[in-house]
RNA sequence: GCUGAUUUAGCUUAGUUGGUAGAGCAUCGGCAUCGUAAACCGAAGGUCGGAGGUUCGACUCCUCUAAUCAGCACCA
């Protein structure tokens, strides 16, 4: 019999005959630690523990303890769970099952009708049963042929099986179930002791929305009782940082079902937020080297097809308006045909280049029904929108001049959690794209090439690209977890072609430039969604739609006092406020807490007398009284310094240099 | 768009064997003028998302439709 040799994580190397399983691997070290063996890994891939291994490599025993060992418990959940649902429902089918990070999760189809979230309490109850009496989970090898006949009648059980790469599969047999190994699986099902089953909702059969729709059932397990219940706080709390809820409470904006879906209206306190947004970005902008401009939302069809959009954008866009003289007019789903129509309008020179245009440029597009959401996903929208158009040998530097801008800028409103990502187009599906293999190999490895000599992480992604270019997307998540695009830098030597751009080189000749799209702070709507969620509702003064409130202690005798102190606060610009409502002092105190102004100020007989302020910092518990010049300096620095730590600034923006 | 669920006053929500709706907060009116997270009393406010149907009678049952939510697919 061969022998084969295995590299432990302390280094240790010991050889074992083939065949070994993890079981005897982890005896011959010791007998607890079998004992506590869920799984294997074997270079880097997980094992099942009895599961005959055939090569060696390095490998690691997984416990409970680690990363891997949840995703085991979670997987054996899963398996678990398709095991009462077949005893449940007899004619049920089992798509694709799996466990991350998140939890884990079943797809079912079912005849009749699908697997309802009332039934969830019963399926985990009988999932308890099996713990409790039946945990042992014994391995079935089947041949190819026997495992397809094993899953007979059950299309995508037999899809997974014929494209397994082995005549030897196999299956758990869970309380006299067998269940296709979709993942590993515990030795024993006892370690399952808190798990939920959280919600029910369609999925795609291969994730394709031309197949059919599964009915995909969700949950998750942990080892520890208190994990599990941390778990199922924090899903809690992430509904409570929703940006619709806190929108909704802090009165910042609505969608109005009668006057349509995505379509939102910003209240005053989301105008403001917006329009300090508006205003700062502006100002960063023009400070580094662009020229604002305003452009019309809607434009004749044919500027549209000319881009390329009528071709690769239509799905997204709304039906043309088709005029009385027979003129087709499109609502734009994208700035950058209007910001060619600005460089077109004159002969352009190199001693232009890089000429920059931006625009707050409103946006219409036909978004899917289901994909809206609040203001993430919207139907109209208005985008922190640039173009540069560059000459080709400008391209490095201009790229890295807009990666320092971003970075500049996320360090004021404090974003440090997202990750890069390098969107190429999907070399499969090319229809979707302009049809120029030279151009995008160029422009992808142009992008690449870049963020390697910046020495910046990123992950890259295929499918994910611009139909006219590559581009590098900045990656976050919402509060409930999904992810999406905030920023994006786009590379583009399309559009230049197709509308024939050129400027006037040193050589008197003409010339191509190349475009650079990119989006800042994003769209208006999801930039705003963004920090809500982000601040929970608490935004630091300088966003703060409302930044002072000022209560006097009784309106009668110290009112004139307050509207004095507001009358000075507002003609500095501060967003003050009076609440001179009638009501106890504690219930405006509360009022303006709840509402997470980021100051509240009481005045009474104490300030009046010495012409102070009692101020209390949303998030301090304890009033600090000054007087009210110091209070406006304070809070005069608090809003220029963007709310941050003074020893806080500046280090994301050095790491681009 | 798809699968499932939901839709009751401005907001949050109660209301199952079908007999035309209750509450808290907010609002308004009184009363109180009060030192750091909700004083008290009273009033007004909904025909139950919309349309159609079954029924003597529907918020409660059925059909269609719209929107919302979870997720999938798609995407700033």
């Amino acid at each position: 019999m061969s022998k084969l040799s295995f590299e432990f994580p302390d280094g240790n190397q010991k050889e074992f005959d083939a065949g070994v399983s993890v079981e005897d691997i982890a005896k011959s070290i010791s007998v607890s630690l079998a004992k506590k063996a869920v799984a294997g890994k074997v270079d880097g891939e997980l094992v099942d523990v009895f599961a005959p291994l055939q090569k060696g490599g390095k490998i690691e025993i997984i416990t409970s303890e680690s990363e891997e060992g949840l995703q085991v418990l979670r997987q054996s959940a899963a398996q678990l769970l398709e095991t009462v649902a077949k005893k449940q429902f007899h004619d049920i089918k089992i798509g694709e099952i799996s466990a991350d990070e998140d939890g884990f999760y079943v797809d079912t189809d079912k005849a009749e009708r699908q697997v309802s979230a009332d039934e969830l309490d019963e399926l985990a109850n009988q999932m308890k049963r099996i713990i409790k009496n039946d945990a042992s989970v014994k391995r079935v090898y089947l041949s190819k042929d026997e495992a397809l006949k094993e899953v007979d009648g059950d299309p995508y059980q037999a899809k997974i099986i014929s494209e397994i790469d082995s005549d030897n599969i196999l299956f758990y047999d869970i309380a006299g179930v067998l269940t296709l190994a979709q993942g590993v699986v515990a030795p024993s099902l006892k370690n399952i002791k808190h798990f939920k089953l959280l919600s029910v909702a369609g999925a795609y059969w291969e994730g394709k929305s031309s197949n059919p729709m599964l009915q995909r059932i969700y949950g998750t397990a942990f080892y520890k009782e208190a994990e599990l219940e941390a778990d199922l706080k924090a899903r809690q709390e992430a509904k409570e940082r929703d940006h619709r809820v806190i929108g909704n409470n802090l009165d910042l904006f609505f969608v109005d079902p009668k006057v349509g879906a995505g379509l939102p209206y910003w209240m005053p306190n989301g105008a403001t937020i917006r329009r300090t947004i508006e205003r700062y970005i502006t100002d960063k902008e023009l400070a580094n080297g662009y020229q604002h401009v305003y452009t019309p939302v809607l434009a004749n069809l044919d500027l549209y097809k000319q881009s390329g959009h009528w071709d690769h954008y239509r799905e997204d866009m709304f039906p043309p308006m088709e005029m009385d003289d027979d003129e087709m007019l499109e609502l734009r789903p994208m700035n950058c045909p209007s910001h060619i129509q600005i460089y077109k309008h004159h002969i352009r020179s190199y001693r232009e280049l890089p000429l920059r245009i931006a625009e707050l440029g409103m946006m219409h597009r036909y978004e899917k029904s289901g994909a809206l959401s609040g203001l993430q996903r919207v139907r109209e929208m208005t985008l922190n929108d640039g173009h540069t158009f560059v000459a080709p040998d400008q391209i490095q530097d201009e790229f890295k001049k807009i990666l320092k801008l971003m970075m500049d800028v996320y360090d004021d409103f404090d974003i440090d959690n997202y990750t890069f990502r390098l969107s190429y187009r999907d070399p499969k599906n090319t229809e979707k794209y302009f049809d120029d293999d030279e151009m995008w190999n160029k422009a992808q490895s142009m992008l690449k090439g870049a963020m390697d000599e910046l020495g910046l992480d990123y992950v890259e992604a295929e499918g994910e690209a611009a139909f006219y270019g590559p581009k590098l997307d900045v990656q976050t998540k919402t509060a409930l977890g999904n992810e999406e695009t905030l920023s994006t830098i786009q590379l583009d030597f399309m559009l230049p072609e197709r509308f024939d751009l050129h400027y006037v080189g040193e050589d008197g000749k003409e010339h191509r430039p190349v475009m650079i799209h990119r989006g800042i702070v994003s769209t208006m709507e999801r930039f705003t969604a963004y920090l809500i969620e982000m601040y929970k509702g608490a935004f630091p003064t300088w966003l703060a739609p409302k930044q002072v409130e000022i209560i006097p202690v009784s309106d009668e005798k110290y009112g004139d006092y307050a509207r004095k102190l507001n009358e000075k606060l507002s003609a500095i610009k501060i967003r003050s406020h009076v609440d001179d409502r009638s009501e106890k002092m504690g219930y405006l105190i509360r009022d303006a807490q709840t509402h997470k102004v980021p100051y509240t100020i009481v005045v009474g007989e104490n300030e009046v007398k010495n012409n102070t302020v009692s101020v209390r910092k949303y998030g301090e518990d304890n009033s600090r009284d000054m007087s009210i010049d110091e209070f406006v300096m304070e809070i005069l620095k608090d809003i220029s310094s963007y709310s941050r730590d003074a020893n806080k600034e500046k280090e994301s923006v050095d790491k681009v240099r």
